[in-house]
DNA sequence: GCCTCTTTTAAGGAAATTTTAAGAATTCAC
DNA sequence: GTGAATTCTTAAAATTTCCTTAAAAGAGGC
């Protein structure tokens, strides 16, 4: 899952990207409003949240541009703002949500959950095979055995999943799971799945992970 | 146990959260009734202080929303209100108790330990492995040894054993042991920790705080 | 006010993760 | 079969995160 910051604030972006890291979310950050605008228009988030007042292009308008081409990513308002009037303005601007500053983490990511859900349809729990992926504990079990991943092993593991049965390409894994959009020469993912298949592979069951000459990788349900 | 205030005046939020924090309870505070609302559907309280007037969702309005989902959790009532009709209306809509304002804080104390009582019965012993936590004399033992914990290293070993065998972020430690919502920067967590293991590392029981890192730590069963 | 205990901050070293790199192995086309 | 391209595997470098310790700051008791 991507989600995209804008904010100006150091102290809350590094907050929030933390906090968003440590729930496997991968997390990009825009510093202004055309900056932000920028990368939601280039890149595919799964969910934005936006800073009300950010210098450059304000929130609002950022809100409004995106909404002209794109109508359906979840857009969550970041506010110090509290009035009924300025609440209307932004969710009429296309805002599917908003939280008033200061907020706690949980909350906000009670939010996110909120919306990725509507989006997504309850997936809390990614199933393959007899893998079970445990997005909200963070936990992943083979046949009831329960194995222990890292971050980065973690995200390709939920992208392969979550594209089951579909040809994952090396630009899109490295895209969505390492947020690296120019540089075609590492051999990072080759390792990586190497790390998920021998990992992976206890409790007798068989390696889901093909890989796809020339192409990618795929994780086929069987 | 937990305790979920919903208040909006801070002079009586904060008197509550002290005093019940005195009492060893472990408090949150809301601070209108959406939020209390969200509050209470995303954690778990063993008890809900509900005041009656509030911004955003009345007391009333929130008590009936969680009853829609959550039938067992006590609530009781803060309200300047105390005509027969009010309290009427007030259970009926599925509050357990009601406590008129102004009130002594013993008083309070005596009601909520009423309505905890029952849930106490079962929930004042906290056991994970060789652990046992005494919520209620704010005793620890690691077979039979009693273990002497500070303040901060009692709240996070039952922040941990409540949610064993689950991953406890940092962010989510951070704010419901410290209570610090937008500090990433500190490594308290890491020093806690490191005391714990320490203190816990006797009758020859192994280490059941396990790092995970990037993310957080976890207790597990074993 | 002084002492003690708790809590927080800070920093160097240790450990795990992530990335890079390079040789071995595999696949595919001819 | 041979060669070229691609992927696999391994090892080690680079980076990040965590552990540990010590000392400073804060809280409470006398």
């Amino acid at each position: 899952m991507r989600i995209l910051i804008v904010e100006d604030e150091p102290g809350i972006a590094n907050f929030l990207r933390d906090g968003l890291a440590e729930e496997f979310f991968a997390v990009d950050v825009a510093v202004d409003g055309s900056k932000g605008l920028e990368m939601a228009q280039i890149n595919e988030y799964d969910l934005i949240l936006l800073d009300w007042m950010i210098p450059g292009l304000s929130g609002i308008e950022v809100c409004r541009q995106l909404r002209k081409t794109d109508s359906t990513t979840p857009i969550i308002f970041l506010t110090a703002k509290d009035t009924v009037a300025d609440v209307v303005f932004g969710l009429e601007a296309g805002a599917n949500d908003y939280i008033k500053k200061p907020f706690k983490f949980e909350e906000l990511l009670a939010r996110i959950r909120v919306q990725l859900r509507t989006k997504e349809g309850e997936q809390t729990i990614l199933k393959l095979n007899d893998i079970e992926m445990n997005l909200a504990t963070h936990q992943i079990f083979r046949n009831s055995i329960e194995i222990m991943l890292t971050q980065k092993e973690f995200a390709l593991l939920e992208f392969l999943i979550r594209n089951k049965n579909k040809v994952c390409t090396r630009t899109r894994i490295i895209e969505h799971v390492w947020d690296i959009h120019f540089d075609a020469d590492t051999s990072v993912i080759d390792v990586y799945i190497n790390f998920l298949r021998k990992k992976l592979d206890i409790g007798g069951g068989t390696n889901f992970i093909h890989t796809v000459r020339g192409v990618g990788y795929i994780a086929k349900e069987e």
